[in-house]
DNA sequence: ATAATAGTTCTTTTT
DNA sequence: GAACTATTAT
């Protein structure tokens, strides 16, 4: 993403590239100096340049060194995008700079003060499926369930309960101890917390409120990222919860005296910066936020961090940025009326002077498909009309929604890329792999340890695993020990051999961790394991996608040791952790982009497609229940509609397809907000309903599809047998749209050597019968574009679009 | 110990 | 529709 600061008529050529182009306000932003600073900074007001200059500010005038910054971002994409920006303007100059998220900063500062306080610095990080995993473990050895309580209640309220600084001791002193199940929860964090720790592991929240906990208790450890760390800077503030703020608070805090003379007495240069009483002045500090696109309360953020800042920390200036430089004014008079229905804001009103622009176009679809292919038709449309690909983005509320998207993208030849959702990194096979990593880079980890125990399959079910858990209890000793001393467990002799051999293993790529590179070290176990090995030999179509994926891992693994010489396994573990969906982004070269409306913060695009804007999808369903859940959703939809530069489309369907049953969707609330000549319905809510005079395509389509004709014909042509083939085709009568649910194996359907050209009739699922005017590309990627009788123009992609020839 | 089958429950958003 | 659980049969 870029943002472009156009020249404002008030700045003029000022004579410092820094402040050059930019209005009053973004100027003020930039040169204010002073200890605390708010910027609220609408969206698209410029505030990533306004960052990265007052940054490159401090660095060209020598008023700090890089390495006295610490930036704050939300993801590590932005991050980089950041440090990027910053080194176009000052160089070289800017080496050194921590600019990085709250999280990845956090993880910098533990691995280097770990053994502080019980930890060693090879820790590693659960993230939330690992957590869940071992909550599981102890609700189920509690029989928590008898008392009603989840593992979804359980994590929630224990990240809850970090979010705002508490520990086991704070809380079991503020508990119902009548209560059973609260008395069982306080069990239950309290076990998870011990075998958190014996594990040499934290989970996601424990990064930030253990390094908060470790400033608290070690003052002279905090005194030193407090004289180090003269200028602080946090990107949306607005998202920080209160251990972010907590964390905010102890770094910006003043050194006193005494703690000054020890940092000097370590060696510590501190001469030049003793004020009046000899101690160091706190850091100075720039948040820059916006209340109104405030959307992570549920992850514990207080968007009262930036309402009262000005409490917080007196005498700070507060500027505001409302000059919007990314989008038409048609779509901020949209923004601004929607978000206006929050009633206990601080007023802002965003203009621009770009003009009203084209009107924002709305759909309603009978179905989620339908609605999907008017998204692929509006894409092809403006494509053609010269609208690459990457700037096109499509957003939707639930990860869910992807599906219908996808198998209309696909069908219709649209390159798209889906960011977020079921990552690379989730998938069981890479969590297998990463798991061997893991016991290798911290072998006290008996999570990871468990996961590998039985993959692949080496005869070692759940009754062996309690029997070495039980020589690990009454010894002592860690789980590991209980695998190299297998003899002694008086098991059967094959059992016993496969676990000597998988704990020599481990030992063996151990010893070489320390030196080795990480693509050798995760080469190794895959070779000593036999984990790819077994995948191939299967006859399971789906576990020679999952070997690919290792492959892959393995490729990735490579790819970062060439990125990063010095790069340690735990380096590579703690980066794999820490990506946030929106770091993905890097190389969007002509696709299309998918993502939920809580990834697009922070993006922009030429054209925007906002779908699924229904009641019980935006606003949530979920969201009804939750105190200020529905202003939100409001405001999540506000930062939808801002991400467009150009173009905005609203779409939604009379019927969406939910965990199997389909249910009748009503029109978005929030749509009613946003004032009717703004809005240009392709085909409103009320046409959809009516089912009358509009042509009504999907209803024609359900018809076709449903006539038996389709099945006569094979489609898959080559590569599945004629069982998968009857199914297929069994599949294909009921139930048409639902072929490609499998995304491990690929495309499901294919149409292998289909021949088409030019003249050819052909019958589509959807469209019904039409004539190809052309066919272009090669191979797999070959493209028919058809003249569809009823349905107009459409171009598809001919391996896979349910279509046959007649 | 494992593979296969049938039944259950749930899904918001994410570092 | 998927992911997990419980119950079978091998």
């Amino acid at each position: 993403m870029t943002i472009v600061l156009e020249p404002s008529d008030a700045a003029g050529g000022s004579g410092d590239p820094l402040t050059a182009g930019l209005n009053p306000q973004q100027k003020e932003a930039v040169e204010y100096r002073g200890q605390s600073l708010l910027i609220v900074a609408g969206a698209g007001s410029g505030k990533t340049s306004v960052l990265t200059r007052r940054i490159a500010g401090l660095l060209a005038t020598r008023e700090a060194w890089p390495s006295q910054i610490l930036a704050i971002t939300f993801t590590n994409k932005a991050a980089a995008e950041m440090r990027e920006r910053v080194a176009h303007l000052v160089g070289q100059a800017g080496e050194g700079m921590w600019i990085s998220t709250f999280h990845s900063a956090c993880v910098r500062i533990l691995r280097r003060e770990a053994e502080q306080f019980g930890f060693t610095k090879s820790f590693t990080i659960y993230d939330s499926a690992d957590s869940r995993a071992l909550l599981k473990r102890i609700l189920k050895e509690l029989d928590a369930d008898q008392l009603g309580l989840t593992v979804s209640m359980a994590s929630g309220k224990i990240s809850k309960l970090k979010n705002e600084l508490s520990d086991v001791e704070s809380y079991s002193r503020q508990i119902n101890m009548n209560d059973p199940q609260e008395v069982m929860f306080l069990e239950i964090f309290r076990q998870y917390t011990r075998e958190l720790q014996r594990a040499n592991a934290f989970d996601f929240d424990d990064l930030i409120a253990q390094t908060v906990y470790l400033f608290r208790a070690f003052p002279h450890v905090a005194a030193q990222y407090q004289r180090r760390f003269r200028h602080i800077l946090v990107d949306e503030y607005q998202d920080t919860n209160h251990a972010q703020y907590s964390l905010i608070r102890e770094l910006t805090r003043p050194v006193q005296a005494d703690l000054v003379d020890e940092l000097e007495r370590g060696g510590q240069f501190v001469q030049s910066m003793r004020d009046g009483s000899g101690g160091i002045p706190g850091a100075s500090l720039t948040v820059v936020g916006d209340s109104d696109q405030s959307i992570y309360a549920f992850r514990g953020a207080d968007i009262r961090n930036i309402v009262e800042f000005e409490r917080d920390f007196p005498n700070s200036k507060v500027i505001l940025l409302e000059q919007n430089y990314r989008s038409t004014q048609n779509i901020l008079d949209a923004a601004n009326a929607v978000i206006s229905n929050n009633f206990d804001r601080q007023a802002k009103n965003l203009f621009t002077t770009v003009g009203a622009g084209s009107k924002i176009v709305g759909f309603t679809g009978y179905t989620g498909h339908d609605e999907a292919q008017f998204v692929a038709d509006e894409i092809a449309a403006l494509h053609e009309s010269g609208t690459d690909y990457k700037d096109m983005a499509v957003f939707y509320r639930t990860n869910s929604q992807t599906r219908a998207l996808e198998e209309i993208f696909i069908r219709s030849a649209i390159p798209y890329r889906v960011l977020g959702g079921t990552k690379f990194y989730e998938r069981a096979e890479i969590k297998d792999a990463m798991a061997y990593l893991i016991t290798v880079a911290n072998p006290a980890d008996p999570l990871a340890l468990r996961r590998i125990m039985n993959v692949p399959k080496r005869g070692i079910g759940p009754a062996t695993e309690t029997a070495m858990q039980r020589w690990a209890d009454t010894n002592e000793a860690p789980l590991r020990d209980a695998m190299r001393n297998a003899d002694q467990l008086g098991l059967g002799p094959k059992v016993t051999g496969a676990i000597t051999s998988l704990a020599k293993l481990l030992d063996d790529v151990q010893a070489t961790a320390a030196t080795a590179p990480v693509h050798e070290i995760l080469s190794a176990l895959i070779a000593g394991s036999g984990l790819v090995e077994v995948l191939r030999a299967s006859r399971d179509p789906q576990d020679e996608a999952r070997a690919e994926n290792i492959d892959e891992l393995v490729a990735v693994t490579k790819e970062f040791q060439k990125n990063n010489p010095d790069g340690t396994l735990l380096d590579f573990l703690t980066e794999v952790t820490l990506v946030a969906a929106a770091d993905d982004l890097d190389d969007t070269s002509g696709t299309v982009s998918l993502m939920t409306l809580h990834t697009a913060k922070g993006l922009e695009y030429e054209a925007v497609f906002l779908t699924g804007v229904e009641e019980d999808l935006l606003p949530h369903r979920m969201s009804a229940s939750e105190p200020g859940g529905p202003s939100e959703e409001r405001r999540l939809f506000y930062v939808g509609i801002t991400r467009a530069r150009q173009r905005l489309f609203l779409s939604l369907a009379m019927t969406r397809a939910q965990f199997g049953e389909v249910n009748v969707a009503m029109p978005s609330r929030y749509l009613q907000e946003i004032p009717v000549e703004l809005i240009d319905w392709k085909q409103s809510p009320g046409m959809a309903n009516s089912r009358g005079g509009t042509q009504p395509r999907a209803l024609n389509a359900r018809r076709e599809g449903g006539d038996g004709n389709r099945g006569a014909t094979p489609r898959a042509s080559g590569g599945y047998g004629s069982g998968s083939y009857d199914r297929a085709t069994a599949a294909a009568k009921t139930k048409p749209k639902t072929e490609w649910a499998n995304r491990v194996t690929g495309t499901v359907r294919d149409n292998g050597d289909m021949e088409l050209e030019a003249g050819d009739r052909i019958s589509h699922v959807d469209f019904g019968e039409g004539r190809v005017m052309a066919v272009t590309g090669i191979g797999a990627r070959r493209i028919a574009e058809v003249l569809f009788d009823g349905a107009g123009r459409k171009k598809l992609l001919i391996k896979v679009a349910p279509i046959e020839k007649i």
